[in-house]
DNA sequence: AACCCTATTCCCATCGAAGG
DNA sequence: CCTTCGATGGGAATAGGGTT
C-alpha cells in the first residue's frame, strides 16, 4: 500500500517537474506503476512457493483474444509453452467515480469474454484452462462508500444495488464475476490514502474477496508449495 | 433551480513493435 | 540506431438527463 501511494505523489511531482499538462489528478495516473507493489509481491509470493521466476512475465504478456487481436495483462504464467494463469490489477481513486466504475466494468468484463472465447477458440493450443484473477483497490474515502442513488425508469433494478455505495458495487462486481466464472477468484481491497503509512492500512471488505484466499488460490493452480 | 448520476470523450506518459 | 506508430490505462471535463 505504501508503495501504491508513494507512487501516485512521485508521478505528480515528475511532471510538474516537467511543467505537466495533465487536468486535476491525472498526473498521478498516467504515468502508470501504481500497483508495482503488488506485482512484486505476487511474484515473491508465487516463487517462494515454487515457481521458477522465469516463467513468470510482466512484460510481454500479449495474449490472443477473440474480439480484438492481443491484450496485455498485467502478470502472465507460461510453463512450458501452457498458460498458466494471466492477472489483472486495477485501482481507483478520486472523485469520478460514476463515469469510471461504468468503464472498468466493461472493461474486465469484456476482458473476460475476449479471453474465454479465444480460449474455446484454441488460441492457447494445448493449454489447459487458464487461472484468471482480478484485483481491485479502491479508494477508502466518504465518496466511495455514501450510497449511491440508482434509476428505476423503466424496470426495477436488482435489489442488491438499491442503496449500495460505489464500494459495495465494486464488492459486488468482484464477486459477481468470480461466482459467473469470469475470473477464477477476485481480491478486493479498500485503502485510506490517509493511513498510508499506519497498521491499518488497507480493509478487506469481504472474506470471500480476500488477498489471503486470492493468492492460496493461485499458488495452487500454479502448481507451487503453499 | 440545484443537485446528482451516467455516458461519452479526451487526456498523455510510457512502452514496445514496426519502419526507415 | 533512431523515429514513428499504436496500444495502454487511471482519471476528469463535459454534456445531458433525471431527481428533489
Amino acid at each position: 500500500m505504501k508503495t501504491f501511494w508513494q507512487i501516485r505523489d512521485r508521478q505528480i511531482k515528475d511532471q510538474e517537474r516537467r511543467g505537466g499538462s495533465d487536468q486535476g489528478a491525472r498526473s498521478a495516473v498516467t504515468g502508470g506503476k501504481q500497483m508495482d507493489g503488488f506485482v512484486r509481491k505476487i511474484i515473491e509470493l508465487m516463487t517462494a512457493s515454487g515457481v521458477d521466476e522465469g516463467n513468470i512475465y510482466t512484460k510481454k504478456t500479449h495474449l490472443p483474444g477473440f474480439f480484438r487481436p492481443v491484450k496485455g495483462w498485467d502478470i502472465v504464467v507460461v510453463v512450458d509453452g501452457v498458460l498458466m494463469a494471466a492477472i489483472e490489477l486495477k485501482s481507483q481513486v478520486g472523485l469520478s467515480f460514476g463515469n469510471n466504475f461504468n468503464n472498468r466494468t466493461e472493461e474486465a468484463m469484456g476482458t473476460a469474454l475476449d479471453i474465454w472465447t479465444a480460449y474455446r477458440e484454441g488460441a492457447f493450443c494445448t493449454s489447459p484452462a487458464p487461472w484468471l484473477g482480478y484485483l481491485f483497490l479502491l479508494e477508502d474515502c466518504p465518496e466511495s462508500r455514501s450510497p449511491v442513488r440508482t434509476q428505476e425508469t423503466h424496470f426495477p433494478v436488482f435489489e442488491e444495488f438499491r442503496g449500495a455505495s460505489y464500494a459495495k458495487r465494486y464488492e459486488l462486481f468482484c464477486r459477481k464475476l468470480v461466482r459467473e466464472r469470469q475470473y477464477n477468484a477476485a481480491c478486493f481491497i479498500i485503502a485510506d490514502r490517509e493511513k498510508s503509512n499506519s497498521f491499518e492500512s488497507y480493509i478487506e471488505p469481504a472474506d470471500d474477496l480476500s488477498a489471503d484466499l486470492f493468492l492460496s488460490q493461485l499458488n495452487r493452480h500454479v502448481g507451487g508449495r503453499e
